[in-house]
DNA sequence: ATAGGGTTAG
C-alpha cells in the first residue's frame, strides 16, 4: 500500500494479535507511529494493549498509556478496558484499579467489570475479585447480568479460595443462566470442585462435556493427581493419547505431579525421558522442578540436587527449581541440601525471606544454633519479615483458620494430640519422613471460639452479599427467605445468612439465585 | 474495513 491508514495498519497489528505474535504487533505499531500523517485511533488502541497484555509488557503499556491520554480517546469503555485489562495481566493490580475506578462516567459494561475481576483472580487477590462480583450484582447503574466469561473468572477465585460453598453458588448462577455448556465454564467448574476437595463434583462435570479438549483431559488428570490418585491419571492420560487429543506442555506437568504424588518415581522418570519423542513436548525448567520434587519426596536428595544442577534457570522459575530441593532437603533432614538450595535461591533475589527462615530452621535442627541465631539477625537487619503462613478449610457451615507457629489457642491440646496420633499411625505404615510435623514449622490450630464466631459471620456476609442472588421481589427482605423450599445444599448457602438476618437485609435484585419460588431447583440433581 | 473480558501447574 502507498499510503496504508489507520484501518490498515490496525488492521495489521490485530492480525498479529490474532495469530499469537504479539512482539511483531507491537513492533508495527512503532512503525506507524514513523508516520506523522496516520494518528492511532480506539480501534488501534485497544489491539497495542492487547499484545502488550499477551506480552506482560507493562514499560511499553505504560508509555502507551501516556500517548493514549494525550489523545483524548481514553473515554472510549473499550479502550479504558483493554488498558485495565493490560495493566492486570502485568500484574499491576493497582493501577488497574485506577483505570476501573477512572471509568465511572465513561460507562462501564460487564466487560470492564469482568476485567476489573479478572485481574483480582489472576493475582492471588480472590476476596476482591467475588466483593466486586457482589458489587457488580448489587449495582442498578447497569442492566447487564454476569455472563459466561465473568462466572468463570470468579469461579476460578472460589477455586483458589478453596471455598466450595461459594463455588456452590456460582454453579448455581451458571446452570440459572444456562452457561453449562461452556466449555471454559465448565473446566473452571471442574477445577474449582477438585481444588475445593469434591473429586466427585469433578469427575461429574467432566463426564458433562461432550467434546473434550487438551485442558478439559489436563484439568481431570491434575484433579485425580491432587487427590492421590496417581494411576487414575496415568490412566486418563492413556486415554487422552488414544482420543488422539495432543497433551501440551501442563499436561505433562500434571502427569509429572501425579508421580510425584503417588511414589511413581520411576514411571515419571520415564515420562520425563521420552516426552520429546513421544509426545512432541520439550520438557522446561518446570517439568524438571516436578521431578526434583518427585525425587526429593522419595528419598532420592543427592540424585534430585544433581538434576537441579543440570538446569541453568534464574528468576522465579530458578526460585521455584531451587525451593522444590530445599523442601526435599528440609523433609528428609539434609542441612547440606538445604544449605545448598538457600544459597541459590537467595542468589535468585526471589523469595528471599523463605529461604533465610529454612536455612535458619535447618541450622537449628541440626545444632547449630549459633549459626541459626546470626541469620536471623541478618534477615531483620535486612527488613525481610516472613509473612506468617495460614490455612484454612471449609467444614460444613464454618471456616477453620489455622496459622503456623501458634499453640496459644489449643488450650485442650486435642489438634496436638490428633497430629501426634497421625504421626504415630503413619510410622506404623512405614513413612520415612524424619521431621515430625509438631516439631517442623508447621503446627496447625484452630482460631479461639470467638475469633471464628468472627471469621465465620464474616464469611456470612460475604456469601449473603456477595451473591446476592435471590428469587424475590425487590425491597424484600431475606427474612422471607425461609418461606422458600430450597434444596439442601442451597439451604446450606443460606442457613448461614440466618444469622445475620435480623438485620434485614433488603434483597436489591431478583432473579438472580438458582433456588426457585416453586421449590425446584436446578442444582438438586447434580449435587 | 480495524477494537476489549474467561479455563488447565507450582
Amino acid at each position: 500500500m502507498p499510503e496504508p491508514n489507520v484501518v490498515s495498519w490496525t488492521s495489521v497489528i490485530s492480525g498479529f494479535n490474532d495469530t499469537g505474535q504479539p512482539q511483531t504487533a507491537l513492533s508495527m505499531f512503532q512503525q506507524m507511529h514513523e508516520d506523522e500523517y496516520v494518528a492511532p485511533n480506539e480501534f488501534t488502541f485497544a489491539s497495542v494493549f492487547k499484545a502488550c497484555s499477551a506480552l506482560a509488557e507493562s514499560r511499553i503499556g505504560k508509555s502507551i498509556h501516556a500517548r493514549l491520554e494525550m489523545s483524548g480517546r481514553r473515554s472510549n469503555t473499550v479502550v479504558s478496558s483493554s488498558l485495565l485489562d493490560m495493566y492486570g495481566k502485568c500484574n499491576d493490580v493497582e493501577t488497574a484499579r485506577r483505570v476501573f475506578d477512572s471509568m465511572i462516567g465513561c460507562g462501564r459494561n460487564v466487560v470492564s467489570w469482568t476485567s476489573m475481576i479478572t485481574a483480582y483472580a489472576q493475582n492471588a487477590r480472590g476476596h476482591e475479585a467475588i466483593e466486586l462480583f457482589r458489587t457488580f450484582n448489587a449495582d442498578t447503574t447497569t442492566l447487564d447480568r454476569p455472563n459466561q466469561f465473568m462466572l468463570a473468572s470468579v469461579i476460578s477465585a472460589c477455586s483458589s479460595l478453596g471455598r466450595l460453598q461459594w463455588g456452590k453458588v456460582a454453579h448455581g448462577v451458571v446452570t440459572h443462566g444456562g452457561y453449562e455448556t461452556n466449555h471454559v465454564v465448565a473446566t473452571s467448574l471442574l477445577d474449582m470442585y477438585a481444588k475445593c476437595g469434591s473429586l466427585s463434583c469433578a469427575e461429574k462435570i467432566f463426564l458433562t462435556i461432550c467434546r473434550h479438549s487438551v485442558i478439559s483431559y489436563t484439568s481431570m488428570i491434575m484433579a485425580k493427581a491432587k487427590h492421590g490418585l496417581g494411576e487414575a491419571a496415568l490412566q486418563l492420560f492413556d486415554e487422552m493419547v488414544a482420543k488422539r487429543i495432543r497433551p501440551n506442555y501442563v499436561t505433562l506437568l500434571a502427569v509429572l505431579h501425579a508421580c510425584s504424588h503417588s511414589g511413581l518415581v520411576t514411571e515419571g522418570l520415564g515420562y520425563l525421558n521420552s516426552m520429546v519423542e513421544k509426545y512432541g513436548v520439550v520438557p522446561d525448567p518446570r517439568h524438571y522442578t516436578c521431578v526434583v520434587d518427585m525425587l526429593g519426596r522419595f528419598g532420592r536428595v543427592d540424585e534430585a540436587y544433581a538434576l537441579a544442577k543440570t538446569i541453568e534457570v534464574g528468576g522465579e522459575q530458578g526460585a521455584l527449581l531451587w525451593g522444590a530441593l530445599l523442601s526435599a532437603g528440609r523433609l528428609h533432614g539434609r542441612v547440606d541440601i538445604v544449605g545448598e538450595a538457600s544459597k541459590r535461591l537467595i542468589e535468585s533475589n526471589q523469595q528471599v525471606t523463605s529461604a533465610y527462615v529454612a536455612l535458619s530452621n535447618a541450622y537449628a535442627v541440626a545444632g547449630g544454633w549459633e549459626d541459626s541465631e546470626s541469620l536471623r539477625l541478618e534477615m531483620r537487619r535486612g527488613g525481610n519479615v516472613k509473612e506468617r503462613a495460614c490455612s484454612w478449610i471449609e467444614i460444613k457451615d464454618s471456616v477453620y483458620a489455622f496459622h503456623a507457629g501458634d499453640l496459644s489457642c489449643d488450650e485442650s491440646g486435642e489438634i496436638v494430640r490428633f497430629i501426634k496420633d497421625l504421626e504415630k499411625r503413619m510410622k506404623e505404615r512405614g513413612h520415612r519422613g524424619s521431621s515430625s510435623m509438631i516439631t517442623s514449622s508447621s503446627v496447625f490450630v484452630d482460631v479461639d471460639e470467638e475469633a471464628k464466631e468472627e471469621i465465620v459471620s464474616l464469611h456470612c456476609e460475604r456469601l449473603a452479599l456477595a451473591f446476592g442472588l435471590i428469587h424475590l421481589p425487590e425491597g424484600s427482605t431475606i427474612r422471607i427467605m425461609n418461606n422458600l423450599r430450597m434444596c439442601r445444599d442451597c439451604h446450606e448457602a443460606f442457613k448461614l445468612i440466618s444469622g445475620i438476618v435480623e438485620r434485614e437485609i433488603v434483597v436489591r435484585d431478583v432473579n438472580r439465585f438458582h433456588c426457585f419460588k416453586d421449590g425446584s431447583c436446578t442444582c438438586r440433581d447434580f449435587w
